[in-house]
DNA sequence: CCACTAGTTCGATGTGTATCGTCAGATTCG
DNA sequence: CGAATCTGACGATACACATCGAACTAGTGG
C-alpha cells in the first residue's frame, strides 16, 4: 500500500477550474496525446510518455496539464507518475472529456505519430492552426487574401441579385 | 427568401477541422460568451453582441471562430448576421459543445457580468489563469513554494515507512 | 449625391506560451 | 560511497494572441 501512494502534488479544486482552463489545457496537441496516454495506460511517469518533443518540454506540459486540473502526479522514489482525473472531470464538465478523447482515436504506439497526420489535415483554407505551423509572415499575407475573396463573391452575388 | 438568405463568408469544411482548434477557439472567455449568446438567440449581427470589449475586438473574436468552423456568417445588407454550426459540430464532435455550454450556464443579459465572475472564481492555488493575473514575479516564489513544500512531506512519508 | 451606420482592417502594444538546452536536486543501484 | 537515473527549475528564444483606437470599406437611406 504505501509502496503504491505517494506524496500527491498540489493540485486545483476542480469546483473551481473555469471551463477555459481545461479547453486551452486541452488545446494543445502535446497534452492531448499525454491525456491519451494517460487515459489509456491509467498511470505513467515522465519518462514513459514517448512524444516528439523534449523532456523538458514534457515537463512543462505536465505542469500545465496539472495546475488546470487535467491530471494528478504524485511522487514514486525518483519518479513522478501522473494520471488524469477522469472521474472528476466527468463529474465537473460531464461529456467533456469523452468527447475530446472520441475526435481523435488513437492507439497506444502511435501517439506520435498521430499528431503529426493531426497537423497535417488541419491546412483548412482558413484554419488557425495551420497558420501557426507556418511562417507568421506567411500566414498574414494569406489571412489578408481571405477576407479578400470573400469580399469579391459578395460582390458578385449582390449583382446578380 | 432572398432577403433572407445572404452571401456566407469562407468557413472551413468540419470534417478537416481538428479538435484542438475548436478547444483553442472556445477556451477564450469572450469568445465563449459569444457562442452563448448566438446559442440562445439563434443568430446575431455584430452590433447585438453585448460584451465587454471593443467592437474591433469582437469582429477579430468572430473571425476566429468563424475560421475555426464553429460559427458561420453571412452577409445581409450592412449587416453580419452569425450562427453557431450546432448540427456540423454536434456531428463532427458529439457532445463537445453541450459540456461546454453546460459548464457555464448564463442568461442572455448577463454575458458580461458571467464572464467576469468566471474569472474571480478561477483564482485556484495552481490554476493557471489566476497566475496570469498576478504579478508573473510573486506566482513563481509561490510556485517555487509549491514544490517545495511537496518535497518536505515527501520525506516524512518515506520516513514513516 | 451626401450622411450615416455597420463592420472590418491595420498597426501597435503588452502579455502569454511552446520549445529547447543546461544544470541541479532527489532517488536508486551497484 | 560514487555513479546512474529521473525529473524539474531556469534562462533564453521565437512566436502567438487578445486588445485597442484610428482609418477604411460597404451598404442604406434621404
Amino acid at each position: 500500500m504505501g509502496a503504491s501512494e505517494g506524496v500527491r502534488l498540489p493540485q486545483p479544486d476542480l469546483a473551481r477550474v473555469d471551463v477555459g482552463t481545461v479547453l486551452h489545457a486541452l488545446a494543445d496537441p502535446v497534452r492531448r496525446a499525454i491525456v491519451r496516454i494517460l487515459t489509456q495506460v491509467g498511470e505513467a511517469p515522465c519518462g514513459a510518455l514517448d512524444l516528439p518533443v523534449a523532456r523538458s518540454t514534457v515537463t512543462h506540459h505536465l505542469r500545465t496539464l496539472r495546475e488546470s486540473g487535467v491530471i494528478e502526479t504524485e511522487l514514486r522514489g525518483n519518479s513522478r507518475v501522473s494520471k488524469v482525473r477522469r472521474q472528476e472531470l466527468d463529474e465537473r464538465f460531464p461529456g467533456l472529456l469523452a468527447a475530446i478523447l472520441d475526435a481523435e482515436p488513437a492507439t497506444a504506439d502511435d501517439q506520435a505519430s498521430t499528431d503529426d497526420p493531426a497537423d497535417t489535415d488541419d491546412p483548412a483554407d482558413t484554419d488557425d492552426p495551420a497558420d501557426t505551423d507556418d511562417p507568421a509572415g506567411t500566414d498574414r499575407s494569406a489571412d489578408t487574401d481571405g477576407p479578400a475573396d470573400t469580399d469579391d463573391p459578395a460582390d458578385t452575388e449582390e449583382a446578380g441579385r
